[in-house]
DNA sequence: GGGTGCTTGTGAATGTTTTCACAACTTATT
DNA sequence: AATAAGTTGTGAAAACATTCACAAGCACCC
């Protein structure tokens, strides 16, 4: 299949929300104008991203929101469940393993490591943080899908080839530094740090 | 001036991180290549993204790190403090208030507020959790810059109401929904779980 | 069963971002 | 002073993403 945008997948996730909204109301279609309304875009925009995936609507209706919702949940492999670890037990590593938002997803968090001997054997939301000792060990035996850094930035690069030469495809980074992956490996990050800059970068051009 | 794209101000941020490193390492002047290696972009989008906003390089030589890095500081407004209020002391807002890569760049966390009478009077990384009742009489005395919305999803639309009727302009929200801002408000998200729905998809197609 | 109103799906047009490619300029060297 | 090596800045081209605009199709009603 041709490669798809990156932005057309990000509003896909949106979409399944919205779609979600709609069914916990009870209603049972949904029409691209009211997605693209409920997410700030236009409803041939909402057209277009689901058409690289096929036709789902009914012309004159609109969409089915369980039919859509399912698709969607197919085409971003929510159909599934992940298998996820977490590095780092620090304040962004605990706020990971209470993520609800996680879980409803299908991420099921499996394991969580910490190098720091007062972190170890604390449990976070039911799961006990294990030496990181362990995590070679435990990257063999559990084979997890997908790893989310949450270490200090100078430690993230190292770990990230540890995770990688044990077969790891999936890494999710929070530290504040841009990390180099491997081919065959998918990295996303999230910085916070960046995001807050790209809000300055705004006001100030705002204001000037 | 031409408005320019998120892309390139987010690179820009990157850039700003590979010249603050350059400077501790003690070298004075950096190619557009490497930038761009650092980075695992191209030479010509460097050179591209600098040029909306001027002309900072020598021809034969490269670019003064000190140079560059202060202007582009100044290009994303980091020149000054920034005064941020977090609103939502959970593990996320407790991540917030401590997380290093926020003061370094000179973000002011200058208070945290709560509805939980348990989290209220709290510290947090020095910082002590004041009652949300005492929100909006602080945004009219302390005037914050940017606010971060740190609370449950179904708080989180309510309160950007309530802090954009007070004035404020920036907002950073980690809640995992979609927001809707008046308009002359900038607004950016932060979806870790929207994060890794997108990794779920390029894992899922990657196999297919 | 035909008409009306609504909504999809999609080529074409437009707009945006990235990449290319090279003249122009700087420094170093002989 | 002339040459060589290196790097910027930037128009033009290419690639990519969004918006337009409308034929096609479906549901509902009379």
């Amino acid at each position: 299949m041709k490669q798809i945008a990156e932005s057309t997948v990000r509003r896909l996730s949106l979409y399944l929300r919205f779609l979600e909204d709609y069914r916990r109301q009870g209603l049972e279609t949904i029409s691209s104008g009211d997605l693209a309304s409920l997410g700030g875009m236009t409803s041939a925009q909402v057209r277009k991203d689901l058409s690289f995936f096929g036709s789902f609507g009914t012309r004159g209706l609109g969409y089915s929101v369980n039919a859509l919702a399912h698709r969607i949940r197919e085409i971003l492999g929510l159909e599934r469940e992940w298998q996820v670890i977490i590095v780092g037990a620090g304040k962004i590593g605990a706020a990971l393993a209470q993520y609800r938002a996680f879980g409803e997803r299908g991420f099921r968090i499996v394991g969580i490591y910490d190098v720091d001997p007062a972190r170890i054997g604390v449990s976070l939301d039911g799961t006990i943080v294990k030496d990181q000792r362990e995590l070679d060990a435990d990257l063999q035996s559990v084979k997890p899908d997908i790893v989310l850094i949450a270490v200090p930035a100078e430690a993230a690069q190292p770990l990230l080839e540890r995770v990688t030469k044990a077969g790891i495809r999936g890494v999710l980074n929070f530290a504040p530094t841009p990390l180099h992956a491997p081919s065959g490996v998918t990295l996303r990050s999230v910085d916070m740090a960046l995001e807050l800059e790209l809000l300055s970068y705004t006001l100030t051009s705002a204001m000037a």
